[in-house]
DNA sequence: ACCTGAACACCGTTCAAGT
DNA sequence: ACCTGAACACCGTTCAAGT
């Protein structure tokens, strides 16, 4: 939906996943030598990401950075939203191993508490490295390969808590909904702060002493500064590794006093 | 920084609500009789918004439904980044009265997790109402006087569950961060079954055999298919309730639980 | 004080044409 | 089979000019 706006007449497949015609093209075999392939252009799509950000990721930048012209890249993929949703996937693969985690056929040593750490871990990790990931994952279905196994592993660590089916959906939802607002905040604060050539906790400084000038608020502040400096932590990297941890504790003992109720 | 690609030369002030020139309009005092004012500039952005969705918002399309050409809306905002910014603390506004929710220097007779829930319920209703506010919500500063209101209501509330000060913003993430997360999905969804001319239900049916249709993940599906019959509800809508619902009071017990543990 | 028209530097995408 | 150039219908924003 990012660009979609322009191809209104287009069928609007509601996913590359879907009926992709998939010219994946066997890494330059014939003719020409720009060496173009779909794997190139979506690793330069993640690399342009990175560097630049969602909003001033273009076509024609993407296609100045492969040294070709903007309207090859049509040749691979059939829409800008087609493209990032491939590099979407691209990054869920960055993800170690979810398939490793096993589900409960398997008799498994490993607490169930510890496999969701890992994958709430990872998911954030993800989220932060690519702040671009946050608007798209909200935006996209989300059924490429890559996020498939990673949720179908959380669907199998979920399993393992000893909650009612019926319940498990829910749960997922209290712990990935919440790592991904995390993940998206935190991510584009940083991103934010690289922007504006400066530190994360520059950044911070800033920010708040913005917010303390604005109008229409002083009479409210004073809990607020007490809650900011009890936070913990002498960095905003720390800060977020606290309350990320701590709130994902809240959330897991939300899980264990749920099954403790059913039993 | 939605569209801050193409004002690379502005000194990028952070946000509308600092060094706003503000010229308000008092309400078609003078000559012209085109009537503009920002308020009426705002509420037509949020209409326009709410119909077409953000990708499709565009100053020319908003200055073409106030009959005005599209510069003159600069006369009243700065940039479009700011006034996406106004229309998204305007929606926010639409959340009852949060400053009517006490903190614990009044004595409440309200419990603080039905305040919780409250507040929860608003946000959550804010973020489906109007989809776009979602990714706006997550790219902004997020100091609009309606939104500060919001989050020194939810501070305040917090501070009545007992937990220590230093879990505290902890605790304000694992419930907000995942209503954030939470009303992005379900409002997304909802849009884009709206869009696509059908009802949710039925769009569900057609994502789902979407997903099955997916290769490679057949060997993973027996278990997503039983966790997704148990989930509860008949519509499409009744399953997002309980999901809320479910996840929400999952929270909450862990909140319970960790001040049990420091009591 | 408010509004407009023309212009600039961009977009995504189509299409006919090249090799 | 792959790539290009020109073109279409858009963008946000600036600037000089109108009333």
């Amino acid at each position: 939906m990012v660009a979609a706006e322009r191809a209104k007449r287009r069928p609007a497949r509601a996913s590359v996943w879907l009926e992709d015609k998939a010219r994946r093209g066997g890494a330059a075999r014939g003719g020409q030598p720009s060496g173009l392939d779909r794997d190139r252009i979506i690793s330069a799509a993640v690399t342009l990401l990175d560097a630049e950000g969602l909003p001033r990721f273009s076509m024609r930048r993407l296609a100045a950075e492969l040294n070709v012209t903007a309207m090859s890249v049509y040749w691979y993929v059939d829409t800008k939203d087609d493209l990032l949703e491939l590099a979407l996937d691209a990054v869920f693969g960055e993800m170690r191993a979810p398939a490793g985690i096993p589900g409960d056929d398997e008799e498994s040593p490993e607490d169930w508490r510890d496999q969701l750490r890992e994958l709430a871990v990872d998911y954030r990790a993800v989220l932060v490295r690519h702040p671009w990931v946050s608007p798209l994952a909200g935006t996209f279905l989300n059924i490429g390969p890559n996020y498939l196994e990673f949720s179908f592993a959380v669907q199998r660590v979920i399993r393992r808590t000893g909650l009612p089916l019926s319940e498990q959906t829910a749960a997922i939802s209290a712990v990935f909904q919440f790592v991904y607002g995390f993940g998206t905040i935190e991510g584009h604060f940083i991103e934010r702060s690289a922007m504006a050539g400066v530190t994360a906790d520059e950044y911070f400084g800033e920010a708040m002493a913005a917010v303390m000038q604005a109008p229409q608020i002083s009479h409210v502040l004073e809990h607020s500064k007490g809650i900011m400096e009890a936070r913990g932590g002498d960095t905003v990297t720390e800060m977020f590794e606290r309350d990320f941890s701590t709130a994902l504790e809240i959330v897991i003992s939300g899980i264990e006093a749920r099954v403790a109720r059913v039993e």
